[in-house]
DNA sequence: TTGCGTGCAAAGGTTTTGCATGGCA
DNA sequence: TGCCATGCAAAACCTTTGCACGCAA
C-alpha cells in the first residue's frame, strides 16, 4: 500500500483537504459530492469515486462497509505511518437500521483474543456487529 | 425471533428441501433462481429474497454480506429450536470464503458487555467477525 | 372468506464504465 | 508531448416495491 498517484490534480487535493478537516467521521461518496456541490465547486462523481478508491488503497482513508443496501462510508485515517490508527466497532440496530460507531478497549481485546486462540485475525472495518440498540430494546 | 412464517407454501417448502440438501455451502439469491429456473420449476426472484429474508429472521439460513457489490450469500444453519441452543459465533475468511463457527466464552462475553456498557443487545446469530483465516494470513 | 404469499415488471440506489475533453509533469 | 485524470451520461448491478392474482388456513 501507500502508492501514491502519479498526477497531483486540483480535486484530489480540495478532497483532500476536505477530509483533513472530519478525522473521525464517517461520510459517504454522496457526501462528499454534495459538499463540493454546495461550496459552488462540484466535482464529478466517477471523479470522486475514483479518488476515494485510490486513497483507500494508499492507506489514506478507510472503507467501512455496512451492508449490500447501504452506502459505504469513508474516514480520513491521515497520511502518517498509522501504528497509532484508532480501530472503530459498528453496531447496527436490526430494528431501526440506526449505526452506532464504537471506540472501546475491551472490544479491541476480542481481536487479540481471535488470534491467539482461534488462529484469526479480524478486520475490524469490515465487521458489524447486529442487534437491538438501546431506543428499540 | 424464530417467528415462524404464517403460511406453509409450496414455493417456501421446497426452497427449504434446497437448502437443506447444501448445508455448509455458501449460495446466492441469483444461485437459487438459476437452480429452480434450471429444474423447470422457476420461482419469482422477488419471492426468493423474500423468503430468504424471512428464513434469516427466523435463524434457519445465515446471510454473509462481503461487500456491496457481491452478492450476498446464504447458508443453511438448521431448524431444530434455538431456544437451548449454545451461542454460535461466524467467522468469515475474506480470502478463500471459508466459514468457522466459535463456541467460545470469552467471545459470549462481549454480549454481556455491550449490553451493560453500551446499552447494545448484541444477536450473536446475525453477526459476523470477518477477517483472515490461519490459511490464508 | 380472509389476508398473506406470489410473480411480473419496474423502480430504487449505489457504484462502475465509455468516451471525449482537459490538465499535470 | 504523452499519459493520466476528469466529467458527463448511461449502464451495470443487486435488491426492493407496487399491484393484481392466487392460494393456504
Amino acid at each position: 500500500m501507500a502508492v501514491r498517484s502519479k498526477y497531483n490534480t486540483k480535486q484530489r487535493e480540495v478532497l483532500l483537504d476536505y477530509l483533513r478537516t472530519v478525522p473521525g467521521e464517517h461520510i459517504t461518496a454522496a457526501d462528499v459530492c454534495r459538499y463540493f456541490r454546495e461550496q459552488g465547486t462540484p466535482i464529478g462523481q466517477s471523479t470522486i469515486y475514483r479518488q476515494l478508491e485510490s486513497l483507500v488503497d494508499e492507506g489514506v482513508i478507510n472503507k467501512y462497509i455496512i451492508d449490500g443496501t447501504t452506502p459505504a462510508c469513508f474516514e480520513y485515517a491521515g497520511e502518517e505511518s498509522h501504528a497509532d490508527a484508532e480501530i472503530c466497532f459498528h453496531c447496527k440496530c436490526e430494528k431501526c437500521g440506526k449505526l452506532i460507531h464504537l471506540h472501546c478497549d475491551e472490544l479491541e481485546s476480542i481481536g487479540a483474543h481471535l488470534l491467539s486462540h482461534h488462529g484469526f485475525r479480524l478486520n475490524p472495518m469490515r465487521t458489524v456487529f447486529y442487534g437491538l440498540c438501546e431506543d428499540c430494546m
